[in-house]
DNA sequence: GCGCATGATTGCCC
DNA sequence: GGGCAATCATGCGC
C-alpha cells in the first residue's frame, strides 16, 4: 500500500498500514503493555484480530448515543486501541480503492474548448495576458476591418476604444484577483478543516489535492463566467466601436471638392465609369461604392432642385474654366478627361464662368447653372463628344438613363429667356 | 433644439 | 447589376 495514501499520523497510533496491523509495541498510541507479542503483518491471530476490530466498529457505531462526556471518554479510549491503527490503514485503502475510480471519472477531464476559445480571445483582445498597449492593435485591427475612408478623428476613436478596453482589462484582472483570492482563502480553509479531521479518521494527501483540485475546478468554472462576461463587454465595445466607424461621416472638403469637379464637369453625363469611380474613390479616400451612392444622391438632388445647386456648378465652372485656362486642354483634377468644358478653345470659359455667376435668369434669379449645364449638354453631345472617352463614359444604359438625366436637368435652357424651346446655342452663344 | 445638408439604405424598375 | 426615388439617420451650423 502507497505509503502517501495515509493520513498524518493518527495521533497517539503508529501509521504502519496493513503491515503494521496489531501495532508496533510501545508506540505512542499503544495502551501501556498493550503489544502482542508476535504481533505485526499477518500476526493477528484470526479470530482476536477480528473481535477486536469488531469491538471497535461496534464502538463507534454506538458513540453517537452516548453523551459527550462519554463519548469523548470512549473516543480517547479508541485512539488508544492497540487495533486502531490497522482499522485506520484499511479503511485508508478502502477509501484509495473507491477514490479511484470516481478520479478517472474527474481528474482526466480535457481541457474545456469553451474556456480555451475563451482565453484566446481575451489574449487577442489585449485584455488577458500582459499588457500590450491596451489593445491598440485591435482597435487598429478592427479600424482597418471596418474599412471605409480615412478618418481624421481615427486617433481619437481608437484612443476612447482603447480606454475603454483598458477599463475592461481593470475591471476583469481586479475580479480574477479576487477570485484567486478567494479561491486561495477556502482552500486553505478546507485543507485545515480536512487536517483537523484526518486527527478522526483517514484523511489520505491525495484526498486532500483531489479537494483542493476540485475547488480549483469550482473555481474555474466562476472564472469561466467571468471571462465570458468579460468577452461579451469586450464584443460589445468593438461592436459599437464598429458602428461607429461605419456612422455616416461627411467627407472630407477636398473629397467633396474632386467629386463636384467632375460631376459639373460631367454634367451632361454624370455617370462615371468603374475606372472613373475607383479613380475619384482613390483620390477622395473613400470606397467606390461611396463614390457610386455620392452621385447616386448628387443627380437626384440636383435633378430636383437645379436652382439651389446653379451657384455650385457657377463656381465649379470657373474653377474648370480657371484649369483649363491655365493648364491648357489638360484638367489637373478630373481623373478622366474631360466630356464638355475646357476640351474645346472655342469660346473663352473663364468668360463664361463670369458670366454664369453674375447672368440674370430664370424665376427672375439667375439662370447660369442651366447656362453650364446646357454647356455641357451641348458640348458632350455635340463636337465634343469624341472627348467622353467613348466607351468609358457611355453604356447604353448609361446613354438611356443619360436621356432622362438631359431631359430632367435642361429645362431652363430649353426655356431660356432669350432663347427658344430646346435651344442649346445660349450655351455656346454664352 | 431645430432645420438643413448629406451619406447610407432600401425597394423597385429596367 | 446599375440607377432612381424615397427614406432614414446623422452631422453641423444657427
Amino acid at each position: 500500500m502507497d505509503e502517501r495514501l495515509l493520513g498524518p499520523p493518527p495521533p497517539g497510533g503508529s501509521r504502519g498500514g496493513l503491515g503494521l496491523v496489531g501495532g508496533e509495541p510501545g508506540g505512542p498510541g499503544e495502551p501501556p503493555g498493550g503489544g502482542e507479542p508476535g504481533g505485526g503483518a499477518g500476526g493477528v491471530p484470526g479470530g482476536r484480530g477480528k473481535q477486536d476490530i469488531g469491538d471497535i466498529l461496534q464502538q463507534i457505531m454506538t458513540i453517537t448515543d452516548q453523551s459527550l462526556d462519554e463519548a469523548q471518554a470512549k473516543k480517547h479510549a479508541l485512539n488508544c486501541h492497540r487495533m486502531k491503527p490497522a482499522l485506520f490503514s484499511v479503511l485508508c485503502e478502502i477509501k484509495e480503492k473507491t477514490g479511484l475510480s470516481i478520479r478517472s471519472s474527474q481528474e482526466e477531464e480535457p481541457v474545456d474548448p469553451q474556456l480555451m476559445r475563451l482565453d484566446n480571445m481575451l489574449l487577442a483582445e489585449g485584455v488577458a495576458g500582459p499588457e500590450k498597449g491596451g489593445g491598440s492593435a485591435a482597435a487598429a485591427a478592427a479600424a482597418a476591418a471596418s474599412g471605409g475612408g480615412v478618418s481624421p478623428d481615427n486617433s481619437i476613436e481608437h484612443s476612447d476604444y482603447r480606454s475603454k478596453l483598458a477599463q475592461i482589462r481593470h475591471i476583469y484582472h481586479s475580479e480574477l484577483e479576487k477570485y484567486e483570492q478567494a479561491c486561495n482563502e477556502f482552500t486553505t480553509h478546507v485543507m485545515n478543516l480536512l487536517r483537523e479531521q484526518s486527527r478522526t479518521r483517514p484523511v489520505a494527501p491525495k484526498e486532500m489535492e483531489r479537494m483542493v483540485g476540485i475547488i480549483h475546478r469550482k473555481f474555474s468554472a466562476i472564472q469561466m463566467q467571468l471571462k465570458q462576461s468579460t468577452c461579451e463587454a469586450v464584443m460589445i465595445l468593438r461592436s459599437r466601436f464598429l458602428d461607429a466607424r461605419r456612422k455616416r461621416r461627411n467627407f472630407s472638403k477636398q473629397a467633396t471638392e474632386v467629386l463636384n469637379e467632375y460631376f459639373y464637369s460631367h454634367l451632361s453625363n454624370p455617370y462615371p465609369s468603374e475606372e472613373a469611380k475607383e479613380e475619384l474613390a482613390k483620390k477622395c479616400g473613400i470606397t467606390v461604392s461611396q463614390v457610386s451612392n455620392w452621385f447616386g444622391n448628387k443627380r437626384i438632388r440636383y435633378k430636383k432642385n437645379i436652382g439651389k445647386f446653379q451657384e455650385e456648378a457657377n463656381i465649379y465652372a470657373v474653377k474648370t474654366a480657371v484649369s483649363v485656362t491655365q493648364g491648357g486642354h489638360s484638367r489637373a483634377s478630373s481623373p478622366t478627361p474631360p466630356s464638355s468644358a475646357g476640351s474645346g478653345g472655342s469660346f473663352n470659359l473663364s468668360g463664361s464662368g463670369d458670366m454664369f455667376l453674375g447672368m440674370p435668369g430664370l424665376n427672375g434669379d439667375s439662370y447660369p447653372s442651366s447656362q453650364v449645364e446646357s454647356l455641357r449638354h451641348s458640348m458632350g453631345t455635340g463636337g465634343y463628344g469624341d472627348s467622353l472617352g467613348g466607351g468609358q463614359m457611355y453604356s447604353p444604359r448609361e446613354m438611356r438613363a443619360n436621356g432622362g438625366w438631359q431631359e430632367a436637368v435642361t429645362p431652363s435652357s430649353v426655356t431660356s429667356p432669350t432663347e427658344g424651346p430646346g435651344s442649346v446655342h445660349s450655351d455656346t452663344s454664352n
